[in-house]
RNA sequence: GGCCCCAUCGUCUAGAGGCCUAGGACACCACCCUCUCAAGGUGGAGACACGGGUUCGAACCCCGUUGGGGCUGCCA
């Protein structure tokens, strides 16, 4: 295959959804499987509704991932003239004509209509092009064919494609004329995009025909015309990515920003390979494969046809996984990004990407604790954002009291002051490394009847606060003597009542 | 309503006529491991929507039914 070159073609009216980053990924892989080209293309013809901001978004997201576009982004709202041309050939060659029908009006005239859609009245008025909504002519005969590389033939008959609108009347280019000037002028050979533009395709198609059938040799200004015929592009329509309604993915409804996801602490390479893995599948029965392996084996033909529904389980089940994969030094870094090596504080922020400061007072925060707890937290945690809810009685002043967690190991049992007491003087006496401790622990427990299960729980939410944690003679050491003894005495006097 | 797409465990999927007693993963259940919680290990339950064909033989091919979804904007 000659170099194919393929494109993303979002419109910055919001966050980076994780649709466009599952078809961002397939147009990336297909790329680099064939040796192509990747662009990044921003569809902001919609005036009103898109905002610079949001384009930065799109290309941070698109890096973060893994996917840096080896061109763009280019911006339609360049590209204007280009627009303008199109439309001033496609209306010289007779193929556009004006209408100042509204929509309501046409619903109103077409209600009974056996094959609603615009109803023609404006085909043969003559209405001036200036101040009008203007629209193609549709063959009355025949059909369009759309070949598509995941589905197949997909055939439209044009008896049901109503003369649809491809400029408004303030003059601006909408999607389907902007969408496919912008391909031809960028000779992408593959549209990948989601299945549902699938039933714009036809009318692609029928543009481009007649682009191509227009204008002979009317290029100017060293502009190519659009008399060459071009090779119509090969499409491919993914299946959609659906909520557990099966309904599309909705901004409003779903949890599908990219941002979100990189806030939440999962990571780039875990979030690509499970978008992978929505409409594909690698060969063999692995579905954590490195990248290089998902991009030497993709391929277009086996894409599913079917919806897939996004499931966070999952991806936090492989986000651990990944979590898991990094060495600790690796995985301090990722929890914690920035350090400053002068102080060896951070910069406020914790979980990766996101602004959240951390549950501590950043004075308290010791790395070279945090490094011992690291290994522990690793294995325990399904996001990065998880880190901090496990650590932080070791650097918060007091530790956060679960009420439910009191309650249950310390509130409801009879002996747990007795146990706290004979800890206590056990502590200090014992050598401060966990395996003492441990070892402390375990005589505490046989002294008062109790296994192990049972003797470090109230020992456990004393100091920590939490039922659940990690190991607790580590946590212990880490902590250091005096200030384990403060937080048990502290508990016990809590329970006598002061 | 019209046009179009889709249909294997709850979910993501393997399966390209005999390899299927339908495989894997998440979730779920049980057990093991174990200082809690996880992680890990072992095992379990769990699907070819339905009806007709074609064929010696169908999850795989064809037709229909049913069900779901998308589009039907002077949004993309």
């Amino acid at each position: 295959m000659a170099a194919p070159r393929v494109r993303i073609a979002p419109s910055p009216t919001g966050f980076f959804h994780v649709g466009t980053g599952r078809t961002a990924l397939y147009n990336w892989l297909f790329a680099r499987r064939h040796g192509g080209v990747f662009i990044l293309r921003i569809e902001d013809t919609d005036t009103e509704r898109n905002r610079e901001e949001w384009v930065d978004g799109i290309v941070d997201a698109l890096v973060w991932l893994g996917m840096e576009p080896d061109e763009g982004p280019y911006r339609q709202s360049e590209r204007r003239a280009r627009y303008q041309a199109a439309l001033d050939t496609l209306w010289d060659a007779g193929h556009l004509y004006a209408c100042e029908c509204t929509r309501d009006a046409v619903r109103a005239r077409t209600a009974s209509n056996a094959t609603p859609g615009y109803d023609g009245l404006c085909r043969e008025r003559g209405l001036p092009r200036e101040g009008h909504a203007l629209r193609f002519r549709t063959p009355a005969d025949g059909e369009t064919q759309v070949h598509d590389l995941v589905r197949g033939t997909v055939t439209f008959r044009h008896e049901t494609m109503e003369d649809f609108v491809v400029a408004r009347s303030n003059g601006e280019p909408l999607f389907v004329l902007a969408n496919i000037v912008d391909d031809r002028d960028m000779k992408i050979t593959h549209v990948i995009r989601g299945e549902e533009l699938l039933p714009s395709a036809p009318k692609a198609i029928l543009i481009w025909q007649a682009l191509d059938a227009s204008g002979e040799g009317e290029a100017g200004e060293g502009e190519a015309g659009w008399g060459e015929a071009t090779d119509l592009p090969a499409w491919a329509h993914l299946p959609m990515l659906v909520n557990e309604k099966r309904e599309k993915l909705s901004k409003r409804r779903d949890a599908v920003a990219v941002e979100m996801y990189r806030e939440e602490g999962f990571l780039p390479e875990a979030l690509r390979n499970y978008l992978a893995l929505l409409g594909w599948s690698p060969p063999g029965d692995q579905e954590k494969v490195p990248v290089q392996v998902l991009v030497e084996s993709f391929a277009l033909e086996d894409v599913n046809h079917s919806p897939a529904f996004f499931d966070v389980k999952k991806l936090s089940h492989m986000n651990g996984e990944y979590i898991r994969d990094l060495s600790v030094e690796d995985f301090v870094a990722r929890v914690r990004p920035w350090v400053d090596p002068a102080t060896e504080r951070g910069a406020g922020r914790w979980v990766p990407e996101s602004a959240a400061p951390p549950p501590w007072p950043e004075e308290r925060f010791d790395a070279e604790v945090f490094g011992r707890l690291a290994p522990l937290v690793q294995e325990r945690v399904a996001t990065l954002a998880e880190a901090p809810g496990l650590v932080d009685f070791v650097f918060l002043p007091e530790p956060v009291t679960d009420e439910a967690s009191w309650d249950k190991a310390i509130g409801k049992d009879p002996g747990a002051a007795g146990l706290l007491d004979a800890a206590i003087a056990a502590y200090e006496g014992t050598e401060w490394v966990a395996g003492a401790l441990h070892a402390a622990t375990l005589a505490v427990g046989e002294q008062a009847g109790r296994k192990l299960a049972r003797a470090q729980a109230p020992i456990r939410v004393a100091v920590t606060g939490r039922t659940v944690g990690p190991p607790l003679f580590e946590s212990l050491e880490v902590l250091g003597r005096d200030e384990v003894l403060r937080r048990l005495r502290a508990a016990l006097g809590r329970i006598r009542g002061d």
